[in-house]
DNA sequence: TGTAAACTCTATACTTGGTATAGAGTCAAG
DNA sequence: CTTGACTCTATACCAAGTATAGAGTTTACA
């Protein structure tokens, strides 16, 4: 198939398969007599996975090493696990940033309440003074 | 002040100084005969303000609309606030998010308990079968 | 006074994960 | 046979910086 189809049937963007190839995530697939990309099932399949793992928030980098780790069925799984709690980890982080964030801007927020000049704006002050 | 001074006052790198002047940010300093840059109080503290305000993970663009509100003091400090409630409302939408990939990672993670080789290796099968 | 270290300057390239374009070639339908 | 849809490569762009090269400047110390 070739990568419109493809797009299509994943969800990605053509740009994305491509970019996703220059990254060697995706292996360059065969080409037609006038260059263009040829598709089988499996690189479907593996772009599937891809997006799985994207979704995840996994980098690139990572699905990298998963996918190596994946092409051999006697590996150990051990990497394959670290990568997820690690990821589960650095979420854990990042919801806990974002929620003290969040408590400081509704903290700054209620100091103005309503449309008032900028020379009362309790909001500006805050902003001004927290540092 | 020079903008080494500057940068350890301020805690941010000297690059970063150069990239908000470019980005205007920052107004750009008078220079020394020598072409060096010479920082007033003021820059002092208008990069103070805006140390806040990227920590309050504001982009470069809602900071210079701040900035310019702030710069008249009869201004409407609405669009202050707006920014400010927008804000609020990404983060909440992003800790939501965030919270439901937590799950689904530690759901997928429970499915390998060991180091188990590939073949076997429940998270591997549950990325495939995911999607 | 000499010189070496520390500082600053500009310009450019790199990062991540794509997205958007230009300009050229290819293919299918009417 | 031409028009529109598709594909190709190469390049530039986004945010918010970071890192480097290569040149010039200032400061400290002997």
């Amino acid at each position: 198939m070739k990568i419109g189809l493809l797009a299509a049937k994943t969800g990605l963007s053509i740009q994305t398969i491509r970019f996703y190839e220059r990254k060697s995530l995706l292996a360059a697939p065969e080409r037609t007599a006038s260059n263009y990309r040829s598709y089988s099932e499996d690189a479907l399949k593996q772009l599937l996975f891809i997006k799985q793992c994207r979704a995840l928030d996994m980098t690139i980098e990572e699905i990298k090493l998963v996918l190596e780790t994946r092409a051999n069925p006697e590996n150990s799984c051990e990497n394959v696990n670290t990568t997820i709690d690690k990821h589960v980890d650095d979420i854990e982080h990042r919801i806990a940033e974002l929620k003290v964030l969040q408590e400081t801007l509704i903290s700054i927020r209620s100091a103005c309440d309503h449309d008032k000049k900028v020379k009362e704006c309790g909001v500006l002050h805050q902003l001004d003074s927290i540092a």
